[in-house]
DNA sequence: TTCGTGACGTGCA
DNA sequence: GTGCACGCCACGA
């Protein structure tokens, strides 16, 4: 079937939006969930093109690896860290451990 | 219109 | 554990 980019975007932001506090889930995951298999990047396009003000929990998507996306030590890293902790996840030497955290249906 | 880039994932050496 | 290649796709120059 053919999903506009529209489509696309909406879908994205609805599997987001229903990612729990306390749990983490891949870019991956997102886009699969989305019906995008392999387009983990078109996620991060996405949520990269999210207003400030978006009420999406854009920081509960990381990588497969359990590691943020942004470099360690940019603004945008400690944030996403700060909010993540701030909802109990347990960072273990600057990754979380996505055995314990992650979201499944 | 083509080309390079990027908030990624997976497989393999 | 680390590095590299390839796939995927929207976006800006």
């Amino acid at each position: 079937m053919t999903l506009s980019k529209q489509d696309k975007c909406q879908r994205i932001w609805q599997v987001v939006s229903q990612i729990p506090a306390g749990k983490v889930t891949s870019y991956g995951q997102v886009a699969e969930l989305a019906g995008l298999p392999r387009s983990a990047r078109l996620v991060g396009t996405v949520l990269k093109s999210l207003p400030p003000n978006s009420r999406l929990p854009w920081h509960r998507v990381i990588q497969s690896k359990g590691t943020l996306a942004f470099p360690a030590g940019t603004q945008r890293y400690y944030k996403q860290k700060k909010r993540l902790q701030d909802e109990g996840i347990t960072f273990i030497n600057e990754r979380i451990h996505m055995k314990t955290y992650r979201w499944q249906l």
